[in-house]
DNA sequence: ATTATAAATGTAAATGTTTTCATTGGCTTT
DNA sequence: AAAGCCAATGAAAACATTTACATTTATAAT
C-alpha cells in the first residue's frame, strides 16, 4: 500500500504538503503542486479513506434505509438520493429494514461508529415507528413520515385522494369503492372525508382496508372483488391505495368477466411502471419519487453539515389520467 | 465523542484491555471482562469505525454496482448480497453505473482508498465491459457475465430458452417469433440455434433484436407487433427475453384485437412480479435472483478473506407455467 | 522453596491522514 | 539596513484503534 508518506519521500517535501496538495493547493506553490501531483500520479497515490474519515468530523457518506419489499417504489427513492449526495460529494449506503420489526439499530450503529454521518429513513408507509434511544444524536432525515423531530419531506396524500375522486366524480360516478392497506392509512381518511364532503353514500361494503401484507397484494385484490361481485354490491369505481394493487384488482374484475372502465373504473397511486404495462393502463397519482429522495438528501446534508434546518418539505403529486377511468 | 480510552480509565484498565473484551474475549478474565462490558455500556461506547478499519487490512464493506435502470430484477439481487454479506459481517454499499458509459471507475477508487473491500458487479445483460486499468487489484465478482478474470455467478441461457421452445412445441406452436434487445443477445443466440436443431423455419421477419434502450420496452413492444401484424406475418407464439417486453407485447396483441394465447403464445424471462399482474399471467423463466447475489457475494468474500477461490458458479433456472401460453 | 509455565494485563508502536503552530526566506516599507 | 509582512513549507500532535512484545501475577511442577 502506498501512502503519502512514500509521495513525501519521492517528492522531496514533508507529507504536510502533499496532504495540501490535493485539499488546498492554494497553498502551495505551483511548481511544487505540479511535481507532487505528478509524482502521486506515477506512484498511483489514493489517499486512505479511513485515515481522513478518522481525522475529520464529517465522514461523507450517508445511509439510505428502505423497507425489505422488491418494490420499485423505493429504487427511485435510493436514486434520488444517490444522485443529490453525490453533487455534495457524499457515498451512500443502502440498508434494508424488516416492516413489522423496524430492525435498524444497527443502521444506527454505524451512524454512532462514524462509519456515516446520517440516515434517510424511506418508509412509504403512514406508519409510527417506535422511538428508539439510540437514535438520539444521529441524523435523520425522512420521508412520507416524521421521524423523532427529524426533518422529513412527504406529499399532500388528501389533496391526491381529491384529485382523484374529483375526477371519478366528473366521470359520473356515484358508488365509489375503496381498496388499500393499513399502512395506506393517511389516503384512506382522506377518501372517508372527501366522500362525507361531497354527501356521496359510504358503503362499509365496498371499502376495505387490509392487513399489513405486501406480498399478498394480488390476493388481497382478488379477495376484495370476488367478495363486492357475491354480495352484488359492485362499485362503479374502485380507488386503490396502490398501483399495484389497481393492477391486482383490473386483474379479477376482467376475470369475472366485467369490463374496466365500462362497467367498473380503477384508480391507483403512485405511478409506477406498471401503470402502463397491464391493459388498460391505469389512472392514477405520480409521486415524485426521484425528487422525494433528492429532497430528503439535502435537508439531512443540510443537517448534518449545520446549515439551514427545515422541519418538512411538501412536493407535489401529479393525476395521470389512464384507460382505467 | 466517547472514545476507549474513557472507558479504560472508568474500568481502571488499560486500552489493549477494553479493545480485547471487544474483539478476543477469551483473552481477559470473567471479573474485567464483566465490568469492563458493563461500564462500556453505561458511558454508551460504540468503538469508531475509522480507526478500526484504518489498523486492520479488511475494512468489512462490500459494494454491490447496479446499472441504472429502474428494474425490480437487480434489487432482488441486492438484497441476496446483502443478506449474505451480513451473515459474514459484511455491510453493503449499493452504487449505480450507466449502462453505457460504464462509470465505475469512482467505485473502483473507494475500493483503492480502502473504503470498501470488494464489488460486486450486477450487469445482468450480456456484456463485454472495457477492462479498466484501474479494475487492477480490485477485488471484484459479477453476475451472468465474467469481467476480467475475477469469480462469476450465471444461469444456464441456452437451457432456459430450450425449456421455453419444449414448453411451446408441445402446445403445438409452428411459427415462433423473438422480441429482445441487444443486451440479451445471448437468450437470442440460444433461440437461433435450437430453431435450427428443431428443423423449425426461421423467419427474419418475426424476430426483432432491439436497441439499448431498457426505457422502451413497451414502444420497442408495440413497435414489433404493429410491424408483424402489418406485415399479415403473425407468429403463432413470441418469445420475449424479459417479462417487461411480454407484457408489453400482451397488451399491445390484445388492443390488435388479438387474442392471448389462442391466437398469439407469448413467453417472458426473469419471473419478475409483473407476471402475475397482468392478464393473462405470463409463462416466464424465473431466474434465482436472491441466490445469484448470495452467490456472487460468497464467492466475492471469499476472495477478499483469501478463501478457495471459485471461478464461477452456474445456478438453476425454472420454468413457470402461466396463461399466456 | 524454587523454577517453569500459563494467564492476564500493560506499554508502546503502528496505521495514514489533517491541521495547528512554528520556521524559513523573500519581499516590501520605512 | 532594519523592521514587518506574507507565502511556502515543515514538525509534530491528534484522531481511535489493534497488536506485537514485555511485564506481572497466579498456578503447577519439581
Amino acid at each position: 500500500m502506498i501512502s503519502i508518506k512514500d509521495v513525501a519521500k519521492e517528492s522531496k517535501v514533508s507529507i504536510a504538503t502533499v496532504s495540501r496538495v490535493f485539499n488546498s493547493p492554494e497553498l502551495v506553490s505551483p511548481q511544487t503542486r505540479a511535481r507532487v501531483y505528478s509524482i502521486a500520479q506515477k506512484l498511483n497515490y489514493i489517499p486512505n479513506y479511513s485515515a481522513k474519515t478518522l481525522r475529520k468530523t464529517i465522514v461523507g457518506s450517508i445511509i439510505v434505509l428502505i423497507p425489505d419489499v422488491s418494490n420499485v417504489f423505493f429504487i427511485d427513492i435510493v436514486h434520488g438520493v444517490q444522485d443529490y449526495a453525490e453533487s455534495r460529494g457524499y457515498n451512500v449506503l443502502m440498508g434494508r429494514f424488516n416492516i413489522d420489526n423496524f430492525n435498524v439499530e444497527k443502521y444506527f450503529h454505524l451512524v454512532k461508529s462514524k462509519a456515516a454521518d446520517g440516515i434517510v429513513l424511506a418508509t412509504g408507509h403512514d406508519r409510527k415507528y417506535p422511538a428508539l434511544s439510540v437514535a438520539k444524536d444521529v441524523n435523520i432525515s425522512s420521508i412520507e413520515e416524521p421521524y423523532m423531530n427529524n426533518p422529513w419531506v412527504y406529499i399532500d396524500n388528501f389533496e391526491a385522494v381529491k384529485k382523484i375522486l374529483d375526477h371519478l366524480l366528473s366521470k359520473g360516478h356515484k358508488r365509489i369503492g375503496f381498496l388499500g392497506f393499513k399502512s395506506e392509512r393517511s389516503r384512506f381518511m382522506a377518501f372517508k372525508k372527501i366522500i362525507a364532503e361531497k354527501d356521496l353514500n359510504y358503503d362499509e361494503d365496498i371499502v376495505k382496508l387490509g392487513e399489513e401484507l405486501a406480498e399478498d397484494m394480488p390476493k388481497s385484490a382478488r379477495t376484495y372483488i370476488e367478495y363486492v361481485i357475491g354480495k352484488r354490491k359492485i362499485p362503479d369505481a374502485i380507488v386503490c391505495a396502490s398501483d399495484v394493487l389497481a393492477a391486482g384488482a383490473i386483474k379479477w374484475i376482467i376475470k369475472s368477466g366485467l369490463k374496466v372502465p365500462d362497467d367498473v373504473a380503477v384508480t391507483g397511486f403512485d405511478g409506477v411502471d406498471i401503470v402502463n404495462l397491464v391493459t388498460p393502463s391505469i389512472t392514477t397519482i405520480e409521486q415524485p419519487r426521484h425528487m422525494m429522495g433528492m429532497e430528503a438528501a439535502r435537508v439531512l446534508i443540510n443537517k448534518i453539515e449545520g446549515k439551514d434546518f427545515e422541519e418538512k418539505v411538501l412536493l407535489p403529486t401529479r393525476l395521470i389520467i389512464g384507460e382505467s377511468s
